[in-house]
DNA sequence: TTTCGGGTTATAT
DNA sequence: ATATAACCCGAAA
């Protein structure tokens, strides 16, 4: 009897511990992809991985962060193709939609203020752009007054200047670099471990390897694979290669015990983890970035390295243990991000006392054990990093729409199911738990109930539809609206209407080559700069300022500006609305705004702070190239050396 | 042309 | 009135 629950259980589970290693592997792989510009395979991969993510899927702490940065690469790569709508409620540009992750990636994880607030700047700086280039100033001055108000931006005043001369070809909005940046930026958020599959896979080629005298190796190998899950029971996991891991476990494990007393020996431990994993995953795909986050990778090994330690063992102890820190995705990892926040208000609120419960009722060896290192991760590791799930509860948000719905059908879902191990789950953890355990409830029931082992096989066959497969996505998404959870992930992993890829992206693509995405010398030519004050003239030669016009060029510019200051300042000069609105603005907020004409003009703090960025990039001396390079239009060399000076004899460099 | 250092001037206090 | 940041000027490279 209990064989046969264990038995249509475990193939459940199995389906949802390799559907995670598919995911997992997935998500590696399009970052990967993203990382080395193969961007049509990215969409492919992205593709695939909304196919998965229609089946039940074991999350692991930081897979949720990890499918929200993915929806977010995915955007920015569409970011230039403005008929591609991602979502189907409001039809937002790619990079918009962008936004509206990004901001509620910032609700739902820790992420560092600072990284943020410059991956916010770029984006909504690169939204505006991206309207300009495609002729849409109506929408650029939209979301530039949406999304960029402040009047001292720099950036802004070169965007609005570009609107209101409705040139579409600034060459100063990299959407190549605008990508890189990105790409960096979630790559701070997040490590990107070596997908266990990968390495599993690597273990498996080196086995053929040495093996080579076998004769169908190839069959043989891949049986290995398939079989595994099928028979759990007797710990198919093939994966030979996982022993090692399974070491690691059971220190952990050890360890974690050793946490509950003093968890200052914690990072020792993690580190002794570590070391052990990384002679298993020494194998070393390029996948992780070797680039920065060396803690992350601390943490996040931790996190999934355990588990796929052992994967034989995980389907039956994934009811009860592994769940309790991996919570189903099944078809939304959205949900499972919201699961945690919303769906039970309770949680969210008293985050640490539900992450104490937790751990007592999750009583179990393994999940406690991430769960510990999450915090840990977190104090140690204050940034982003992965246990974005624990996380979550940081704050409830029922801003997003997404959210919103995901949430709330997630939760009628859950109720309705329900399993075995949940039940007793909460007749003993009443309030706090109950939320975790619906959301995996939730998913577990329902795609069970589907064909489990087509869809089990179904990843193998991925590589076969790209195309088809997003398309797909798209219909069940619409075929089965009840399943919001499936059709959330779809809708925020492709974009609803999927354009022939190539077609729009050419004229975007040509772009500068400029160091920056944003590079200030345009200022040279769209005569619009910083300085609210002289740009005006400059920025609508024609119409704003008649009189300029006579002054067409900018080569006296200096003393051109300074008269025409002088005449602005008298009322001489008319602007248009715009202008004199965002002139005015400047001037408000500056007084002692003057340009040359004998006044003094301040330094602003954005320019002295390029001024530094100037001279730490350049060195001192070189004001030129300063200059030039952060298009110091109205500062001269002599200005800037003349400001640096000034800021030495303060000490403030 | 660009950079530098000293001198001058506008501005804030 | 004074201090100082911003600006100007001429020399040097």
């Amino acid at each position: 009897m209990a064989a046969k629950q264990c038995a249509s259980s475990d193939i459940a589970s199995v389906e949802r511990v390799v559907n995670r290693w598919i995911v997992d592997y997935n998500l590696s792989l399009a970052l990967e992809l993203f990382k080395k510009q193969q961007f049509k395979d990215f969409n492919e991969v992205r593709d695939v991985l909304s196919a998965v993510m229609n089946r039940p899927v074991e999350a692991t702490s930081d897979m949720p962060l990890k499918i929200r940065i993915l929806q977010f690469l995915a955007r920015i790569n569409d970011g230039e193709k403005l008929d591609l709508g991602y979502d189907p409620d409001m039809p937002v540009s790619p990079l918009e939609s962008a936004l509206l992750i990004l901001e509620s990636m910032t609700e739902d994880f820790v992420i560092p203020q600072q990284d943020c607030e410059y991956a916010f700047h770029s984006l909504k700086v690169m939204i505006v752009a991206t309207f300009i280039k495609n002729g849409k100033f109506d929408k650029a001055t939209e979301m530039l007054n949406k999304h960029l108000m402040e009047p001292a931006d720099r950036v802004r005043n070169i965007l609005l200047g570009l609107i209101s001369r409705k040139n579409k070809t600034s060459k100063n909005f990299c959407f190549q670099l605008f990508r890189q940046e990105m790409l960096a930026f979630v790559q701070r958020l997040c490590y990107f471990d070596v997908p266990f599959s990968f390495r599993a896979a690597q273990k498996l080629i080196a086995m053929r390897f040495e093996v080579e005298g076998s004769d169908g190796a190839d069959e043989n190998d891949e049986e290995e694979e398939i079989i595994p899950p099928l028979n759990p029971q007797r710990d198919p996991v093939p994966l030979k290669p996982c022993k090692p891991p399974i070491i690691q476990r059971s220190r952990l494990e050890a360890a974690y015990k050793a946490l509950a007393e003093d968890e200052k020996t914690f990072v020792q431990l993690e580190q002794e983890v570590e070391t052990e994993i990384q002679d298993v995953g020494d194998l070393h795909l390029e996948l992780p970035s070797d680039s920065e986050t060396e803690q992350n990778d601390l943490c996040q090994r931790k996190v999934c390295s355990p588990m796929e330690a052992s994967p034989a063992e995980q389907p039956p102890q994934t009811n009860g243990g592994p769940q309790v820190q991996a919570r189903l995705l099944s078809k939304q990892h959205y949900t499972v991000a919201r699961l945690v926040t919303e769906p039970d208000s309770q949680f969210s609120s008293q985050y640490s006392t539900a992450l104490e419960e937790l751990e007592t009722e999750a009583g179990t060896k393994n999940p406690p054990k991430t769960q510990d290192e999450c915090r840990e991760k977190e104090q140690q590791c204050p940034v982003s990093d992965d246990e974005t799930v624990i996380l979550t509860p940081k704050r409830p948000r029922r801003s997003k729409k997404t959210a919103g719905r995901a949430a709330a059908r997630v939760v009628e879902s859950s109720d309705s199911e329900d399993n075995l191990n949940k039940k007793e789950m909460r007749e003993e953890t009443p309030p706090s738990h109950p939320n975790q355990s619906n959301s995996r409830n939730s998913e577990t029931s329902e795609q069970g109930a589907s064909g489990l082992q087509d869809d089990y096989i179904t990843p193998e066959k991925r590589p076969v539809k790209q195309r088809s497969t997003s398309s797909s996505g798209k219909k069940r998404s619409s075929g089965t609206p009840k399943q919001n959870p499936s059709a959330l992930q779809e809708d925020c992993i492709t974009p609803v209407k999927r354009p022939e890829k190539q077609p729009s992206t050419a004229p975007s693509e040509k772009k500068s080559k400029t160091d920056h995405n944003i590079t200030p010398e345009i200022v040279g030519e769209t005569s619009v700069t910083e300085s609210s004050l002289e740009s005006p003239p400059t920025t609508s030669p024609q119409q704003s300022v008649p009189q300029m016009s006579s002054t067409p060029e900018q080569a006296s510019s200096s003393t051109k500006w300074k008269s025409l200051y002088k005449t602005a300042k008298e009322g001489k000069v008319t602007w248009t609305s715009d202008e004199v609105d965002f002139l005015q603005k400047e001037t408000r907020c500056n007084e002692s705004f003057r340009s040359n004409s004998g006044l003094k003009r301040r330094w602003t703090e954005e320019e002295t702070q390029m001024l530094k960025e100037g001279v730490k990039k350049f060195g001192e001396g070189n004001w030129c190239k300063i200059r030039s390079y952060y298009g110091f239009k109205e500062r001269t060399n002599v200005n800037l050396k003349d400001r640096w000076r000034t800021m030495k004899n303060q000490k403030l460099v």
